[in-house]
DNA sequence: TTTAAAATGTACCGATCTGTTCATTAATTC
DNA sequence: GAATTAATGAACAGATCGGTACATTTTAAA
């Protein structure tokens, strides 16, 4: 196997940065921690930057995989599906290694809107939107550009109050709030 | 003037960590922006840790002064001015220098939970909630508490929307769905 | 005007930062 | 088994990190 000490080396370097932030963490305790040398992380990645992007499409791939998955396990109707996205959180919530979104910790680390990691960050959360955009318009919403982004919004903003540990049950306060949503914005049919 | 030299710092400080994020802004850098030598910083301030915990507190101070302050401008009953929060939060998006939120930042790049920026961090969170809680309460709310909580979750949800520029009219969007939440939640007299 | 306090500039400390060099060892491929 | 490729360790570079020492200058109080 060839290409496998590339992709253990991201994928160490995503639990280690999600847990540490990108900053705090050195290449040098990098290294330390994962066992790989330095030498062989700036031969696979030129800079420390482009490590973090590679660690930014790996979580991007592995979140949008897993979130999605699991709402077509429950196998619901779209409406219920887009309920169904705060128990998801709720599960995520109580890992023992959940630290929050790495993409708002990223936006708050590399904040110029230039920067490659910034711009990743939104691009997440823009085919994060659209896919909900797409479940709402199935479920029959008004107007299910804006359903999306309010569901976006608790979403974000559960992930902050639970990160933050102010509200534990975040998740299940935001779902109160969904169904409120839905109910008002998707007729029955 | 004595003290002044001090608050000029945690000033100047504060809008350059907010600017630039903690971690990514040296003491040096700061001297030189500020015109304030590192060693008058020094003696202000044993580290810079405590330098950013006086930053914190002043953020916390302002922000909440600012907010309902605004809030108490427009004179209006406490369920409008429920709603009425989302205005303010729309003039803050619109500032120039609107960087998100300090203490979502904060606690993103100070993970651990016994980090006293962390700690301060939330903090402030809890007291914004407790003032929600309040106004929730002379509204009428059914539960005042998970109405508040709703309530900040979109709060958190839309300054990251507006933040990571997916959502440039975030504030509008949480605003509707606040005014559903508080036409369900509060019964009309 | 004298005296005390506050702020300054500069040079420095040891540690850490990203990134490189290079000779050596391990693993694959032919 | 030989040749090629991948990975290693360790030392190093230059810059920056947080923080200190100290002699000098500015400011404010007496």
């Amino acid at each position: 196997m060839r290409p496998s000490k590339r992709d253990e080396l991201v994928r160490r370097a995503l639990e280690i940065f999600y847990r540490d932030g990108f900053h705090a963490t050195g290449m040098d305790s990098l290294a330390a921690e994962t066992g790989i040398s330095k030498t062989t992380m700036f031969k696979h990645f030129r800079t420390k930057d482009d490590l973090i992007l590679a660690v930014l499409r790996l979580r991007d791939e592995n979140f949008r995989n897993w979130m999605f998955r699991k709402l077509e396990e429950f196998d619901l109707p779209p409406r219920e599906q887009l309920l169904a996205l705060f128990d998801v959180l709720a599960e995520w919530f109580q890992e023992k290694k959940f630290k929050g979104c790495m993409f708002i910790k990223a936006s708050a680390e590399f904040q110029e809107k230039t920067h490659p990691a910034y711009v990743q960050s939104a691009e997440h959360k823009r085919l994060l939107h659209q896919a909900f955009k797409s479940i709402a318009e199935k479920a029959g919403a008004r107007d299910a550009g804006l359903l999306a982004r309010q569901l976006l919004i608790l979403k974000e903003g559960a992930i902050v109050a639970a990160h933050m540990s102010f509200d534990p049950d975040a998740a299940q306060a935001a779902k109160l709030a969904a169904q409120v949503l839905i109910d008002t914005q998707i007729p029955v049919k």
